[in-house]
DNA sequence: ATTTTTAACGTGTGCGCACACGAAAATAAC
DNA sequence: GTTATTTTCGTGTGCGCACACGTTAAAAAT
């Protein structure tokens, strides 16, 4: 690897005055500017990001604001997992990243917590944008505030954010209707179950649920999809009155399309169902499902590689701080699909990075 | 993040009295030793790995050595990829990757191809033990220089390798049986297409053949595996001629299993077989089988991440190397369903570091 | 032609750490 | 008590880069 000062000597200048001509920046006259560039292609010149981390010294604070988990909704541990790893790993490179977690149900949490976030003078935020209106509002602050930002999970349109990092909802909804008609007859019925979309339209489950819908649909299937709203996915006993006052003249349910993360709860209901238990497919690897789907209760699970969503999240503001990397605006992580045969042991914590401990 | 200096201050000692006792280097009673010990502890301190490279400087070569890839053969292209994007990343660290690539088929060029490699003096190596009894040769060179090395791909028992990064080739076999189960009724025939295996027979296409079988067994299922070998895969003729000469009291073949990464080719070849196109399952996403898959002429691919495990071997040894971070001894990449429906545009690169460009 | 301004470039320091070297203190040898 | 030896510790330098500052040369103003 080829130095500053090297290139300096060859090309017969000082170190400083390379450096003007690498970063761009005036008090260099035309003549050697132009030669000093060709020294430096000539030799593949790359600064050493090591040296260059440690010249800067630059003090960065990102933000994140994610919903908290609990026993109930494991989701959002997996990222904020990834979100952690990130942050040590940044830590070298003088960024600290702060995480506050709001509750899901609740705007005005969101919003709170925005405010404590705000104090923490960052220079960089990664937001789920959960609620709609009141991003419109924060969003605008950052916006004023010149403090770059980025979605993580909820791609919101719109709202001038850096980037989106998350998964194409409508692509896995398509996909999981996929494996369902490979485990399907012609002539079997699915059900899907899903809770009263209390957030917005826009948002993951009710893309899946298209994305879905859309297969059958573009492929001209026709197998019934039995649609059913629950509110409380653990009341087995309303579970089972919706399904009873279905139509009587459908086909067998063959199979069932939970497009969130508790598929692991209809797994546990359905187990009663006598010997002819429907093909189950869920989203999301929490511990949950993935004891459910270890036990053969659940066919397949969609995952969205959520660990490194959060990971690419602070990794790429990292970045974009420090180098002014330009991101690309949507980050798709790859759609994974998990049987019981492939299910990884541990926890999907496969992103190694070099200067990590 | 605490520095040195600042520890050294609250110890009333110099910096490099606590750099002594970060590295255990001799020099220091052990009544400071102690105190000092505290003073880390109590703050936490970490190393900053930033500065700790840049000072330290090591000089450090890699070698890997694997085979090439052709037209023909692409699967080699992405660990190299991966491979090279680790060697990028490492070059900051004072980490100089070389490769050396050998004729898959010839043991003398795998022999030759080491002596090169040797001449690089290299303090670490990244080997795909493509033949047995070499393999064992050349492993024991390395033992007496003291190299350390590890096996990528090809995971030989017994050679005091550091690791071994690759796939778990019966379990993926094993998978792939299980998607063609779910694709199939209970009486519908499979063939499992293979070429002579050539290598060893612990080689890892012998491995996804077992796990295939396997699951069958294992499960008591009734579906026929029809086996055959073919040396030439683009012998169109061939391969129609081994087909019909099967038992002719047979089922449908509704499946074909192809543990290798030519399942594109036998696609081409059953598209003439009318409109009943069996499944079809193959292994690796190539550029022919990813287009065969869009093309639907693939039902499933199964990925072992190439890209991701020669980036793995290059950064894990690297860091041990660099860090002595010790390594697991097998590094097993998740094994990945491909279908149309979730294929990744691009190549899968999606392994961002900090350090890089 | 002299001064003032500006453009063009060189120099020096520090980021946090590793390590060589040398100084001081403690101990041993006589 | 003096010298020799060993232990214990402090100092200084450099890794490659960024950037502030100072210096020189060129251009502009007078």
């Amino acid at each position: 690897m080829i130095t500053i000062k090297e290139i300096a000597k060859l090309a017969n200048v000082s170190p400083g005055t390379v450096d003007r001509v690498i970063h761009n920046r005036p008090g260099v006259s035309e003549k050697t500017a132009q030669r000093i560039r060709e020294i430096l292609k000539e030799h593949d010149f790359k600064v050493n990001r090591i040296a260059q981390s440690l010249a800067l010294k630059k003090k960065f604070t990102i933000a994140v604001m994610l919903p908290g988990y609990d026993e109930e909704n494991q989701f959002w541990k997996s990222p904020l997992e990834g979100i952690h790893k990130a942050g040590e790993e940044a830590m070298s490179f003088g960024i600290d990243v702060k995480t506050f977690a709001f509750d899901q149900k609740s705007p005005k949490s969101y919003v709170d917590s925005f405010g404590l976030l705000l104090k923490t003078n960052p220079q960089g935020v990664v937001l789920v944008p959960t609620f709609k209106k009141e991003t419109k509002e924060l969003t605008q602050i950052l916006l004023e505030k010149e403090i770059p930002f980025i979605f993580l999970n909820i791609a919101l349109e719109g709202h001038d954010n850096l980037c989106f990092v998350g998964q194409d909802s409508f692509k896995s909804g398509y996909l999981a209707a996929k494996l369902m008609q490979l485990c399907l007859n012609e002539n079997d019925d699915i059900l899907t179950v899903h809770s009263r979309s209390n957030l917005s339209n826009v948002n993951n489950i009710s893309k899946r649920i298209k994305g879905f819908e859309h297969y059958f649909k573009a492929l001209k299937l026709k197998n019934t999809n039995h649609k059913i709203e629950i509110e409380d996915f653990w009341d087995a006993k309303k579970f089972r009155d919706k399904i009873t006052s279905l139509p009587q003249e459908g086909n067998e349910i063959k199979g069932i399309f939970v497009p969130n993360s508790r598929a692991h709860i209809i797994a546990k209901h359905i187990e009663d169902f006598g010997n002819k238990i429907p093909y189950l497919i869920g989203f999301d690897i929490t511990e949950h499902n993935s004891n459910a789907l270890a036990d053969g209760k659940i066919t397949f699970l969609i995952s969205q590689k959520p660990f490194q969503q959060g990971y690419q999240s602070v990794s790429g503001l990292s970045k974009f701080l420090l180098y002014n990397t330009p991101l690309q605006p949507d980050i798709l992580s790859p759609i994974e699909i998990i049987t019981k045969e492939n299910l990884p042991n541990g926890q999907q914590k496969d992103y190694t990075i070099f200067p990590s401990l």
